[in-house]
DNA sequence: ATGAAAGCGCTAACAG
DNA sequence: CTGTTAGCGCTTTCAT
């Protein structure tokens, strides 16, 4: 690494000028007018005589005025911030969401304020107290568990919460997930009616939504088939590449290893392709891989991956209006929304059916 | 889409009880004593009698005082807020990025403001006098272009400014960003001794320092190796998937086409390979890609793909870190920063050469 | 249609 | 060591 200082401490000293912040009161004296006929052309809430109107916005503009958020936030009781509570940014999957809730909010006058749990919950606590000192006027979060979630504060604090990707049991709050129960019910049928009998699973844990429905999901297909759920198939660890490499391992050396593995997520995912090419198996010939969270790289690499994609922009969309309608309307009924999941079939799974 | 409501609304107004938000004054009252010894206790700035912290702190806990970060960023003038303005958070390149601003904010005690800009200047204006109304202590940013970006007015307006991963010229502000001369020329140089004389780029706007710097590299080798400098090979568009096919499926269809492709960033080159295989190419057999912008897929793909590799994380932090640096000395020198990037010498290039 | 004045919740002199 | 007081920049009655 290397630092360059091209320019010099002169020039950065000229640049620093109009220091001053300028203030309502500023643009008010400018325009010959009282504060409160700034803030009323501003706020365009009543009626102002057309000049006048006209002085203020010269005013305005000629002084570079902006309002401080800040101020009328603290006035209003309302800071016009959306905070955004997910687990990891760094996981493509929650990429497009966070672009959702960012788009609507900005387009509805928002800010939006960004929080990373790394699922833990120590962390999650923490940034949920943030946000009450931020005096959000909403939260969109991804909880870290189905109960005993710190969530209760924020609807203390009046602060309209909604959960994505994931739900709290234990307080009312709005929800946008996906049909996870199906997708995954689809996806190991999928893979039992291609002749597959012993079906490895790589989850996250049970006390998350997705990866307790996506069970939920695979095990309801395995009765339905009549097979046996054989617990020594069943992982479960942290949801991210090393646990999805680690339990892969794991799974293939078992006695009576499977001959197809689910995917809890995309890091898993990630993983699982990883430790079965090192450990020489290849896809789908020695092992049939499945998975959730499309990734656009899940349709360019060879084998292309079989997975169930969720609507994610739409999630994160949605999440953000519920949050827009709670802050309008607080008492309005709870809404707990499902999404439609898609299950793109692709090159990942091997038929075992001998036709 | 299914709805469905699973809760009653009466559980809903049961839970809406603590509304009121509480205050200093509260906890001061609680606590007997005054405001003034409250914030004392809380900002540990003066002494304060072990006994009478005690008390405050009890209330404190007590009551579930949260600071009101819009009160104290008013009278303090200062939010404690950094604001991160990034061309595209679906573009995995700055996720990372992002990742990293976020960890060094938080882990000084600043909140997080995200914006998309899209490469729109409107858009990049829009966000710039938001960041400059929400009074943020600093900002980050990749700016749309190298002359014209209003980010004289967050100098204006005393807000440290630091640009990442480009670089604005006509306005003194730290930067860092990586080494796209050097890596750029490496990768082609990479290609040249491979055998490869025709090669064709795939770059987003020369407004844009990383793009017009690579486009730098890719000229200076090609000159250096005596090869003529063939305009009809240099592409330029926006750096996004769907421009990489387009000027892919160009310059495969020229009249003496390359035999290498250089893609300018991941998206590009994901544009790229799509475009390549859909042409019926194989790749490196047919045509060799490289690329910047390392992704995970990239070593998972058949080939795996030689890139250029920039250490985002690194980046995020050392802007973040600028940003502190700057909010604490304004008037410290300029600093621009230029991060070493790693090659990553895969498969998806054929060598020309006959032994 | 506009101005005066109060106050949102907090910090920072200034006293004592 | 602690309390009193005066704002930070804005919105919002309440007058006029």
């Amino acid at each position: 690494m290397s630092e360059i200082d091209v320019r010099t401490s002169t020039i950065i000293i000229l640049s620093r000028t109009g220091n001053i912040m300028i203030t309502i009161e500023d643009v008010a004296n400018f325009a010959g007018v009282s504060q409160s006929t700034v803030s009323r052309v501003l706020n365009k809430k009543e009626y102002v005589k057309e000049a006048t109107r006209e002085k203020v916005l010269k005013a305005v503009e000629e002084l570079g005025y902006k309002p401080s958020r800040l101020a009328r936030g603290l006035r209003i009781n309302s800071s016009q911030i959306l905070g955004l509570i997910i687990s990891d940014i760094q996981n493509p999957f929650f990429t497009s969401l966070v672009r959702a809730v960012e788009d609507v909010a900005n387009q509805n006058g928002y800010s939006l304020i960004l929080c990373n749990t790394d699922e833990n919950p120590k962390k999650e606590e923490l940034y949920i107290e943030l946000m009450i000192s931020e005096r959000v006027s909403g939260v969109i979060i991804t909880p870290t568990r189905e109960f005993g979630c710190p969530i209760q504060k924020l609807l203390n604090a009046n602060i309209a919460t909604i959960c994505v990707d994931r739900r709290v049991l234990d307080c009312p709050t709005d929800s946008v997930i996906s049909d996870n129960v199906f997708s995954s019910y689809t996806l190991i049928k999928h893979l039992i009616t291609n002749g597959h009998t012993r079906i490895g699973a790589l989850f996250g844990s049970s006390e998350i939504t997705s990866f307790r429905e996506r069970l939920e999901g695979y095990k309801k297909a395995i009765s339905e088939f009549n097979l046996v759920i054989d617990s020594k198939l069943i992982m479960q660890g942290d949801p991210k590449k090393e646990q999805g490499i680690l339990l892969t391992e794991r799974l293939l050396n078992l006695e009576n290893p499977p001959t197809a593995i689910v995917a809890g997520n995309n890091l898993m995912a990630l993983g699982s392709i990883y430790a079965s090419v090192k450990a020489g198996y290849s896809i789908p010939e020695d092992i049939s891989i499945i998975s959730f969270d499309n990734q656009e790289w899940m349709g360019l690499i060879n084998p292309r991956l079989t997975v169930a994609s969720q609507p994610t922009y739409e999630m994160g969309k949605l999440a953000a209006e519920l949050a827009l309608a709670r802050i309008a309307k607080p008492n309005r009924l709870v809404k707990n929304i499902v999404l439609e999941s898609e299950i793109i079939f692709r090159d990942s799974v091997k038929s075992l059916k001998t036709s």
